[in-house]
DNA sequence: TCAATTTCCCAGTATTTCAGTGGGAAATAG
DNA sequence: CTATTTCCCACTGAAATACTGGGAAATTGA
């Protein structure tokens, strides 16, 4: 399990297409301009995004990117692993003969850590994510801006 | 909150501080034999783990590092914020002005998230890591080992 | 049909971080 | 005094991160 600034882009990206799910696809100018990512850069997030069957591109116009899966079954975890490739765990390769073949005790217990961070941002979904009050807070803001053309309908999807 | 494996080496290091609590000091060049690291990178490693008060350096013959506080006001959190420097948390500063000034959601989103993992992280000890069954198994064969003056027990691994 | 949009794809580059190398100074136990 | 070990610094190679740029394929709408 790593958590870098990539895993980060990943996820935040992953999170607007899950606020604007039902406004129709997100095209990645959108993300780069709002997260100040560069577009290409996030065009290899996705690519991986897409590999790892958690987004779906559509072309042309009107065009972008959404969900492959509901939000409600996507979690941290899956987002994470699928933009930052295997990570290499022990340097030792488990030989577990380091030092006088007992020392290494440490390893294991990193992969027991690390197993416990897995399980926490696997039990995190970025429809939970999107449940947030802090963020439900600013969808409604949203909501009153982009209702232009009638009164605001408490209607969500 | 970065995780990476830079900070995978300091706690499983301060974990073989923590194994070794009560047998003097711990050199860095055990820890390097062990884990694999090179002693230098160790060093640049301990200097920061030693400026954010975490461990104590014990110069001379018999020397060593040792804990600069007792195993359970230690936290995995403080252990890897100490080795990796400052994130950089949004690109955008939190003007809030990226797109609409309504788009930017997802930087505080992640905030949440981030904070959620520190606080996960900084709930795990080194001593409650060292309490872990999976590690006093080991634990117990060291000690066996080391009891030198008895009789060998019957071969482990 | 044509132009604009947008995903897709690939090859290259700059920057940063990771990890290691090497040399040497200061403290300390024996 | 000497061996050990922390401390400190400056440098290097390798890898990951993040960006640049060009272009092809699909799709929409005029």
């Amino acid at each position: 399990m790593k958590l870098s600034t990539k895993g980060r882009y990943a996820v935040t990206a992953m999170m607007d297409l899950t606020l604007h799910e039902n406004e129709g696809p997100v095209t990645l100018s959108d993300i780069s301009q709002c997260q100040g990512i560069s577009l290409s850069y996030l065009e290899q997030l996705f690519a991986r995004l897409r590999k790892h069957g958690l987004v779906t591109g559509v072309r042309g116009p009107g065009g972008g990117y959404r969900l492959a899966q509901p939000a409600d079954r996507i979690t941290v975890a899956d987002v994470i692993l699928a933009v930052d490739d295997n990570v290499d765990a022990t340097r030792c390769g488990g030989k577990g003969d380091c030092q006088d073949g007992e020392r290494c005790l440490t390893h294991d217990l990193w992969s027991d850590l690390s197993g416990q961070i897995y399980d926490f941002l696997n039990g995190i979904t970025l429809a939970g994510l999107a449940e947030r009050p802090s963020i439900r807070e600013v969808m409604a803001r949203q909501d009153l801006k982009h209702a232009r053309s009638r009164a605001p309908s408490p209607s969500a999807a």
